[in-house]
DNA sequence: CGGCTATTTGATCGATTTCAAGAACAGTGG
DNA sequence: CCACTGTTCTTGAAATCGATCAAATAGCCG
């Protein structure tokens, strides 16, 4: 029987959608990568990895920085579709079509590890590995998606910033500061709100002293009290 | 070479997110089955595919019908994430981590063929197409969060009628006559819109000589019309 | 023939968007 | 180093689209 480490926790953890798959270990992927030729590519703020239609030749693994992915439609609509850091993969959603499917743009500087389209099929074990991986974004992707459609303004930034600290807390950072390297806007975008009713969430929540503000840097002061924003929803289910 | 058939179709066609993907034949799949120990599964309507948590055994082609596939919250909060037809692959969300991370349930009676997940590393060129499968349906997955974002309740009812049309059209059906088999409130739960906004978009389009109802089969009587619906959005662009 | 689910339409409400305007900040070049 | 310029952030006020509440009808299934 299933007890309640992956889907339960998966469930519960719903408002960070990235929870349960802590099995993913970030290293995982980098650890295949021995002995393989990879080639580093520093890249600076603001500038893209990939543009959506141009040929795709590697995935990259990005092993510093942040960066921000999102699809466009021709008219200029666009939707963030993530903030990628250390030890996400990019390019996964190309594979099969030859053509980068999305933008990728660095929020800051960072470093990428190219590896090769032409080599994946060489590396032992790493055809299982992608396949996990991006099965692992789907699940992300609609864990956000039922975020997005079920909960108010208000509770999604606080699931965002709890997403981005646990994530960031993975990766060996404080949990309680929060660096975002994106606007206010972007985060709007990826949340499906107006980057006003952005900046009046997290108002809001420093008026009620679970968090505090100093331009990107948020500092969370109440981890309960944020948790219990998200928690009528959960208390439904008595 | 790749012509621009692929991401540009893909990007003007963004109302009906799937469009992009044409190449991937529904049948190319059920080629490389050829000579595989494959068993079949009738399924009726209301019966369950798989459920979240259950341990996973199998990938699934399905042959016919149509299913719904969801994710959920603990506390009863759902997103539907997707209607299946024939020739898509169900579970693929799962690999690599043992259980079902979705419901799927049958939405009228149908046909499953069962692909154990130990026969998956045996089948030639499997591995590459399971991974161009898993990209599609993120590539899918944004494009509805894209939709759903940026288009107005009547916009995305259109998109819906028109993409749920082209790919009942593809499977060989006429583009004309849409059946749904699904309720109003699936539909709106997968386009993040109450059933009492579906209804009323319906009933508008109906109204507007666009379409015709009969409960839930929807005949398309001006298709150029339909997507003028969507154009408003498209004619930014200029 | 019930009993339940699904659909439809109307009326009202409200959370978020939209519009507006000022302030703070960051990057740039002189 | 500092002025300049454009971006980002913040707050207020008003408007709106879709949600919510309500109720009647119609199907469907057993």
């Amino acid at each position: 029987m299933l007890d309640a480490s992956n889907e339960t926790a998966f469930a519960t953890a719903d408002a960070t959608p990235e929870a349960g798959d802590a099995h993913d270990d970030p290293r995982a992927i980098e650890r295949l990568l021995a002995g393989v030729a990879i080639r580093r590519r520093m890249i600076g703020a603001r500038q893209t990895v990939f543009r959506t239609g141009q040929p795709q030749s590697a995935l990259y693994l990005l092993h510093a920085g942040v960066v921000r992915t999102s699809v466009a439609a021709p008219d200029g609509r666009e939707k963030v579709t993530g903030f990628r850091l250390r030890g996400d993969l990019l390019g996964l959603e190309s594979l099969g079509t030859g053509r980068h499917a999305c933008d990728a743009v660095a929020l800051d500087t960072g470093e990428l590890w190219e590896i090769p389209l032409a080599q994946l099929a060489t590396i032992p074990g790493l055809q299982e590995r992608l396949a996990a991986a991006l099965a692992t974004e789907i699940r992300r992707d609609w864990q956000w998606m039922l975020t997005v459609a079920t909960l108010t303004a208000e509770q999604r930034v606080v699931a965002f910033l709890l997403d981005l600290a646990r994530r960031l807390e993975a990766l060996g950072y404080s949990p309680r500061h929060v660096m975002l390297r994106m606007t206010r806007g972007d985060v709007g975008n990826f949340l499906s709100l107006q980057l006003e009713t952005v900046v009046r969430a997290l108002s809001k929540l420093q008026a009620g002293g679970l968090i505090g503000i100093d331009h990107r840097e948020i500092t969370i002061h109440d981890r309960a009290g944020l948790e219990a924003i998200l928690a009528p929803a959960v208390r439904l289910a008595a």
